[in-house]
DNA sequence: TCAATTTTTTAACGGCCGTTCAAATCAGCC
DNA sequence: GGCTGATTTGAACGGCCGTTAAAAAATTGA
């Protein structure tokens, strides 16, 4: 047995290679979902930005919603990234949320990996959207304290948290259904304006 | 002839009749198609929310996506009644912005109306598409001279319009993804919420 | 170079769902 | 009450698309 591993098990070259083409499937899979929904895009769609049939695509993926699934993980996975960060690198409240709100829309606008967790969560199996919907929850309260927090440090004036973390959500989810990679929009100024608007709108206004 | 009409032609009382089937299929529709959406929605979904088997709907539509572009119809509708009556009743910026804010959230929450709206262009025919998007886009331009206008006469900061109102269409829109009727967020104090914070977020801080 | 195995293809099935059409039932009207 | 048109039904078709299985092609590793 070369290089110790169990007879019949693959190759790490044959494992690397695998897991490069899963991802560069499931990137397939993601600006398609983006561009024309999960439902209307069949695997033909699917296989054909790959050069390949689309029966090729089971030899990575069960079936259709486990790709699908596996694009909310990967964004999944930014977001919790974005959290931890967040809290390493920032102090008050409005500097948290601001990088919050960079990121995500960076997220959804350079990688694009954000579209399907913000429109194609109901096309998941209920156990799996249970799963996604309980992560997305996670993210949601994170931003809601924030907003708590902000209030009770004096920065933000008295708002209903549920409200406006459910109003910067819909603003960042809904870029997924207007923003053109190649259009006019630069990806990070917008990150930018979106923080300053959404949040200016939580500040308490300079007392007079 | 009775009453003076064509021969053949129906009686306005079958006419009446017709027409008020004809809404209440539509409203079973856009329920559904805002509870699963317009593609996992079946034609036998919308017939058994009215008692009813799928084939009778085509007494009344000539087919699926017919139904969904009546909606639409509707949204827009109400879209141009409010900016109408903005028109009307109000007279700066952020009056009139705020007011539109809280009628769309109206038309969103109350009717349900505007969900497909929201949700369900791409799933039209190109020709009608494009008929819905430019309402749309007009509607979209009304809110950007709001700003400009809001801008200009130096009620609100100098922010990127199209930023600005893609946020506010956004979080506007997102509410047919988490709002429920029955549940424990009031419509109209919703309205008025986001009316706040969304134009709250324009306006320049006060001088010191 | 050659066997082993990974990857892709070819062919085809099967179910769902929008749609059609003729037949049956219901409602309006004199 | 009975004729006429409006409405609903039942049965069935047909295409699309996800999925399966087995054969072919390509790649790996010695």
């Amino acid at each position: 047995m070369a290089h110790g591993r169990a007879p019949n098990a693959p190759s790490p070259r044959v494992r690397e290679k695998r897991r490069r083409r899963r991802a560069e499937i499931l990137h397939a899979a993601l600006r398609a979902f983006r561009e024309t929904g999960y439902h209307t895009t069949t695997l033909d769609d699917i296989a054909e930005r790959l050069g390949v049939r689309k029966t090729a695509l089971y030899h990575y993926f069960p079936d259709k919603e486990s790709i699908l699934y596996e694009c909310h993980r990967e964004s999944l996975g930014e977001i919790a990234r974005m959290i931890e960060e967040a809290e390493a690198c920032y102090e008050c409240a409005s500097d948290k949320l601001a990088y919050l709100i960079r990121e995500h829309v960076r997220v959804m606008t350079e990688t694009l990996e954000g579209s399907p967790l913000a429109f194609e969560v109901p096309a998941l199996s209920p156990e799996r959207r249970a799963e996604i919907v309980a992560a997305r929850d996670g993210y949601e309260r994170v931003l809601r304290d924030l907003v708590l927090q902000g209030t009770r440090d004096g920065e933000f004036r008295p708002v209903d948290p549920k409200v406006a973390v459910f109003a910067i959500l819909g603003a960042i989810n809904w870029i997924a259904r207007w923003y053109q990679p190649e259009g006019a929009i630069d990806a990070l100024e917008l990150g930018s304006k979106f923080a300053d608007y959404l949040v200016g709108g939580l500040k308490c206004e300079q007392p007079s």
